[in-house]
DNA sequence: GTTTCGACGTA
DNA sequence: CGTACGTCGAAACT
């Protein structure tokens, strides 16, 4: 605390602070799910915040060391340098750490050939001048020198960063029997192992104390030096340059250059968007609400709630009337209560016109919905789809500030307009407070959400690219009108034969539990990877398996792994339940989530992935099963709906590797996509230096693994893993691919080296995906983020060309009046219900509107296929 | 009651 | 040490 009134100014050496938490916290607790470790940042930033909030001081600064070279190794060339390398992990760490303060708005101070320590010697003695209270926090010892009646060393413990010791001149009084001016005295004698710095031999703490009270000073031991007898006397007339050398290194300096003065350093207000964004990132969520606590800032956003116009209440006729006389783009907003609409809502920049969505408002609203006039929306999927159930096909939809925010920044997760408004406004969307009966604040209305839609909408355009724009424009808004049908229109699937299998599937689960239980001789929970692990590796004593967070991994790799070296008949069994109860699980989810229709309806997230592919939730139906004959049975259960004739799907083969082949421009890989070759074979016979017709199965196996691998950048290693080969045979395996089509390499180089200038790679069409990590001095983030950078180009283009076809498929069936329709997209492929009589014309539609969706250097190949449910109907 | 973790399904 | 997703039950937290 302060006293009397005078600013406290707390100076930390952040090097050596998170050093000690770095090994003071286990790293299997402190790392992000894409291998980050994180336990340095953590450990400090914990210690850190409880030191704010229980000192509060009024003057902040973090200081950390440039490297290991400074000054005091020019000097003495051997000055730490029996210290090991610090590890990658924690180097890596830094960064991110200096990231976080900066957030939090504490200045990070380094200073190039001085050491943290010297800044903060610096800081405390400037900090004294300017009548400062100073607290320096520090894990060097050779702090101590620094402490004064006005400055306070914060020294953590052995127990760990969380419990720091206090040092007064009292205080080290007391601990070392001298004032801190002399500590560096007694340390030069003694000598710092840790800085390799030798002392005298044989002299310790207590010598070095005795010595420097009974003669006054260092230098006047040093000039008697004659005076001391023994061995010890011996041994200090020896090493008398030693001692004057640790003497000259231990004293920090005192006026380093620095670009802030201590009454620069008065505490700033956080930036709060950036600390979650920031701490989202490294996945620390407890620590978000301490650091707010300690630094006075509301986890909401300061943001000003800004007032909308208020809202004219007028009737359907007035408001079409009003409607019919406006020019520009007009922002909507339909409020939806049990999938119908309740209320519109509609603004322009200085007026908000509502009213009531009833039969009248339909018919007299209907004409400007259903027109090409312009409208703004957010999150216009949901409301497009109550107005098609109430009838009313929605046209001129000509933004969607959700889409745009998430073509902007596809890794975010804003999801609502408040998000948006909260980081395009830096203002506060008005909303009630929904745990309250009668709410305080009154959310925005119907028409105030409009209202907010357009300008956050005009902040986005701002922002956009042209080729951003137009992948909105011409890909995301039309796609997002054929998934609203799909939805919409949803897919039938049988109760019955699901139920059947489920009960199927439950006796045999029953039935394996049980045998299982016999082998181990009592009953466990074999869903439980922790009880798992107990019968596994403690009971039937199998050898250990690669490390998880909470103990030893169980899946299904590392069981057959474990098969294979020591067989055990309860693994096979595991791995049965393992499958039965998988299968029985997504059987009963499918069932729950069949509608009174008959079908399902699951919900397409158009902004769920970060390359431009869809996601599908409640349920998923992107990943119902298909490896195997068992699992065939569920697609067996989607069935084409009454009133139809047949299912078609239809999916491009390869389109992946294909466009791989377009991008690179490999002749090698264009010449086997024109071949009309087998593709791994063609690859095969290249790499292999065959013929194609003598591509023996491994050897396809192989670069068929290859081929994918690399869409994933992959390395010799995971490739050697996943085709459980030996690491050089795998590099050998790279090395013959990368000889026959090199294009394809230096393809996959540049572009991450384009990335890397621009920041975000860029798909054929045009979407961006943004990688500020390509460029971090962290190998980790930085290695991620280039194998996802090398991926991004190859999976983003093939979702546009998947939605470019969709969207004209789409269009096709209803301009052409056929009754046909599309019901699901699974990345690559497009399932279609089929009207009586229209198979031949809707193959068509569908063969040449996918075909054609690009034109690109390679043919794109169509595979269709025709039955009565998904599984006959797939090839 | 809610969140996290391990495991696993798809392209 | 292979990209992109969503969902489940158990465990761990509140």
């Amino acid at each position: 605390m302060s006293d009397s009134g005078k600013p406290t100014l707390l100076v930390v050496d952040g090097h050596s602070l998170a050093y000690r938490a770095f090994y003071a916290l286990p790293v299997d607790n402190f790392s992000t799910k894409d291998g980050q470790h994180t336990n340095g940042i953590y450990g400090f930033l914990s210690m850190f915040v409880n030191l704010v909030k229980a000192e509060k001081p009024t003057h902040l600064a973090v200081a950390f060391d440039t490297s290991r070279q400074s000054f005091r190794t020019r000097v003495y060339e051997e000055y730490k340098a029996n210290r090991s390398e610090s590890p990658a992990e924690f180097k890596g760490q830094i960064p991110l750490l200096q990231d976080c303060l900066a957030a939090m708005g504490v200045p990070v101070l380094t200073k190039e050939d001085f050491e943290a320590d010297d800044i903060l010697a610096t800081l405390a003695t400037q900090g004294i001048e300017s009548g400062f209270h100073v607290l320096v926090c520090s894990g060097d010892r050779d702090t101590i020198q620094l402490v004064t009646e006005d400055v306070t060393l914060l020294y953590p413990s052995v127990q760990g960063v969380s419990q720091l010791k206090r040092y007064t001149p009292d205080a080290v009084v007391e601990k070392y029997g001298l004032p801190p001016e002399n500590y560096p005295d007694i340390a030069a004698l003694v000598g710092e192992t840790s800085d390799n710095l030798p002392g005298v031999p044989k002299v310790g703490e207590k010598t070095a104390v005795k010595w420097i009270t009974q003669f006054g000073s260092l230098d006047a031991l040093l000039e008697r030096a004659d005076e001391i007898k023994g061995v010890v006397g011996g041994n200090l007339r020896e090493h008398l340059d030693d001692v004057r050398r640790n003497r000259q290194l231990n004293r920090l300096l005192r006026d380093v250059e620095l670009e802030y003065a201590p009454e620069d350093l008065l505490i700033r207000p956080l930036d709060t968007q950036a600390v979650r964004d920031i701490f989202a990132r490294l996945e620390f969520r407890t620590l978000l609400p301490r650091v707010f606590e300690a630094f006075d800032a509301t986890d909401e956003p300061p943001a000003p709630e800004v007032a909308a116009p208020e809202p004219q209440q007028t009737d359907a006729d007035s408001l079409a009337a009003w409607l019919a006389e406006q020019t520009g783009e007009l922002a909507l907003t339909v409020t939806i209560a049990g999938g119908l609409p309740t209320r519109v809502g509609v603004a322009t920049s200085d007026e908000v016109h509502e009213t009531a969505w009833n039969d009248a408002a339909r018919v007299a609203l209907a004409p400007w919905l259903e027109s090409d006039a312009a409208k703004i929306m957010t999150d216009a999927k949901p409301q497009v789809k109550a107005l098609r159930r109430a009838g009313v096909r929605l046209g001129g939809l000509a933004f969607d500030v959700l889409l745009a925010g998430w073509l902007l920044r596809p890794s975010l997760p804003d999801k609502n307009l408040a998000d948006l408004v909260d980081r395009y406004l830096d203002e506060k969307l008005p909303e009630a407070d929904p745990s309250q009966l009668v709410p305080e604040t009154e959310g925005a209305t119907p028409g105030q959400l409009a209202w907010f839609s357009l300008r956050v909408a005009e902040a986005e355009r701002d922002e956009l690219p042209a080729s951003v724009s137009s992948v909105l424009d011409d890909i995301e808004l039309p796609t997002l009108g054929a998934l609203a049908d799909m939805e919409l229109a949803g897919v039938s699937v049988s109760r019955d034969k699901l139920s059947g299998f489920s009960g199927e599937l439950a006796a045999r689960a029953d039935a394996i539990a049980q045998e299982a239980y016999g082998i181990i001789g009592r009953e466990v929970n074999l869903g439980s990877p922790k009880q798992l692990q107990e019968v596994l590796f403690e009971q039937l004593e199998l050898p250990k398996t690669r490390k998880t967070k909470t103990g030893y991994s169980t899946d299904a790799a590392v069981l057959a792994d474990l098969q294979d070296s020591h067989p055990h008949p309860f693994l096979g069994l595991l791995l049965q339940h393992r499958e039965a109860t998988k299968l029985r699980q997504i059987i009963e989810s499918l069932s729950v989530g069949i509608a009174d229709d008959g079908r399902i309806h699951t919900t397409y997230v158009q902004t769920g992935s970060q390359t431009g592919r869809l996601s599908s939730t409640d349920p998923n139906l992107q990943n119902i099963p298909i490896r195997n004959e068992e699992s065939r049975r569920i697609r067996a259960a989607f069935e084409v709906g009454a009133g139809y004739e047949t299912l078609l799907t239809a999916d491009y083969s390869q389109i992946e590797m294909r466009i791989m082949a377009h991008l690179s421009g490999d002749p090698g890989l264009i010449e086997a996509f024109n071949s009309g070759e087998d593709l791994h074979r063609f690859v095969g016979a290249r790499v292999f230096g065959v013929e194609p017709s003598e591509v023996t199965s491994p050897m396809r196996t192989k670069v068929k693994a290859m081929s994918y691998g690399l869409v994933y950048g992959l390395s010799a290693f995971g490739l050697s893993k996943q085709l459980r080969i030996e690491q050089s045979e795998a590099k050998q395996l790279m090395l013959e691919y990368f000889a026959r089509f090199g294009s394809v390499r230096d393809y996959l180089r540049s572009s991450v080296e384009q990335a890397r200038i621009d920041g975000y790679t860029e798909t054929i069409f045009g979407r961006r995906r943004p990688f500020p990590d390509l460029t971090s001095p962290n190998r980790v983030l930085r290695e991620n983020a280039e194998r996802a950078a090398l991926n991004a180009p190859i999976q983003g283009s093939a979702a546009d060309i998947m939605k470019i076809a969709l969207v004209e498929i789409h269009s096709d069936l209803r301009d052409q009046g056929l009754s046909s329709r599309v019901l699901l997209q699974i990345h690559d492929e497009l399932v279609v219900e089929v009207a009586t009589g229209e198979w031949d014309t809707v193959e068509q539609i569908v063969r040449t509107r996918m075909g054609d969706a690009a034109d690109l250097s390679v043919p794109l190949d169509v595979q269709i296929g025709r039955g009565s449910h998904w599984d006959e109907a797939a090839h």
